[in-house]
DNA sequence: TCTCGCACGTGATGTGGGTCACATTATTGG
DNA sequence: CCAATAATGTGACCCACATCACGTGCGAGA
């Protein structure tokens, strides 16, 4: 155990925030707390990779993860950046089988474990956890589904956007007038493996955007100052 | 109410056959099937339209439906055709948010509707269901996941293979080998409304695996003749 | 301060697969 | 049984986007 109670604390807290905020009592969400043992790992950190048995889902506390699917060729298809706050490997809970995709550690994380077994006896208990279990999961597949169209529909720049829209639910801060902010550092690399696209062309795009004064970079975080102009370059 | 009984059997038969073997006790899937509504819906019947409030979700007795987004174009994405024991529209379920894509009846099809508020109190009571519920959304997640890796990283052929693959999980019934039947009308149009691909290319992919031996056609039906040699196509 | 490495910008070139056009079967209503 | 109509096969052409090739800026470490 060690380091402990600060930890803990933390837990707690992440759990009041992100769960409760969403529907789950805090009360539940404090015990559900103390089923989680708290974990760390370095920067660069294969989490668990595609295949893997899966014995239980993470809590993010800190840092940042990427969850994706390789291919033979070694590319890179990114399916979510993470940060503080989301949930990683949910899908080990629901059924038992193997992981279905790959995921590491961006920047050096501070995780919270949850137990396949123990989150089950837990939620039988309380079912509003498997409620709240089911929106998550239920979100998670509608935002599959609009890649999916997405790339079915929309050309590169398309993608694009709707790529960027997508980091700005997890990382954006608002800023006045309608003006978000991408607050962690994205390589086009990043941004290229998101939408399916290559760089260079990925990179052009951008350009464009940057020139129109749709989109700006803020010492090194792409800002979007134009919301609107994405999301109807995003849409079907 | 009507037509009554021998429907209401069927949605019995129904819930025991499906639901039952997934795990939900026969008990369970018996009480499950009083909270549902019986309807029947003629062939082409709009059953939902991306964008309705949801109010509840359907299963599938008898006929088959198709689940597909549109783009403005009128361009569509099947992300699957559903025959009897599947369920449909279990989004709406989860929270509350509209519908994601659009149901339609491809035949004539026997539908038993229940409703949200009516499955939670159940639910609420039979931890059990949510676990097999999320077992379902989790399978659907894992899928659409597959769905978009096949469209990153495979060319043309792997797709359609993955695409054949998908269907003969809903409608193949295993002959001697290891062969499988597709027992399903299927028209080219509608395989490459799934694969993501235009008709034209379905067509050339299709003829040179049945000249190949690898698939054949039997009476109308797709025969997938070596799987295998499919499956190794969809891999990535 | 230099330079090594890496993220980014941009033209030239190649190609998978979409689009068009039309011949050739199947299917179906009459 | 026959038109009418829809599903399929196949070639020719085209284009969005991947790939290649290389130049430019810039932060980190010696």
């Amino acid at each position: 155990m060690g380091e402990g109670d600060s930890v803990v604390a933390e837990i707690q807290e992440f759990l009041r925030n992100s769960f409760s905020l969403e529907g789950l009592s805090i009360e539940l969400a404090r015990q559900l707390s103390s089923l989680a043992r708290p974990m760390k790992i370095p920067a660069g950190t294969i989490l668990f990779e595609n295949g893997d048995p899966g014995n239980g889902c993470y809590a993010v506390l800190e840092g940042s993860l990427k969850v994706s699917i390789l291919s033979i060729e070694g590319d890179e298809q990114l399916l979510a950046v993470l940060g503080p706050g989301d949930l990683v490997g949910e899908l080990a809970l629901l059924d038992g089988r193997p992981r279905s995709a790959t995921v590491s550690a961006l920047k050096a994380a501070q995780l919270a474990f949850i137990d396949k077994a123990a989150f089950e006896r837990f939620a039988d208990e309380n079912p509003a956890v498997y409620r709240h279990m089911l929106s998550i999961v239920g979100k998670r597949l509608r935002q599959a589904n609009d890649v999916l169209a997405a790339r079915s529909f929309l050309p590169l720049p398309g993608r694009v956007a709707q790529t960027l829209l997508q980091l700005s639910e997890t990382f954006g801060k608002p800023l006045d007038d309608g003006r978000i902010l991408i607050h962690y550092k994205l390589s086009q690399a990043d941004i290229a493996n998101m939408a399916g696209a290559a760089r260079e062309n990925v990179s052009r795009v951008l350009n464009d955007w940057k020139r129109a004064g749709t989109i700006s970079r803020i010492s090194g975080y792409y800002c979007l100052e134009q919301p609107e102009i994405l999301k109807s370059a995003a849409t079907l």
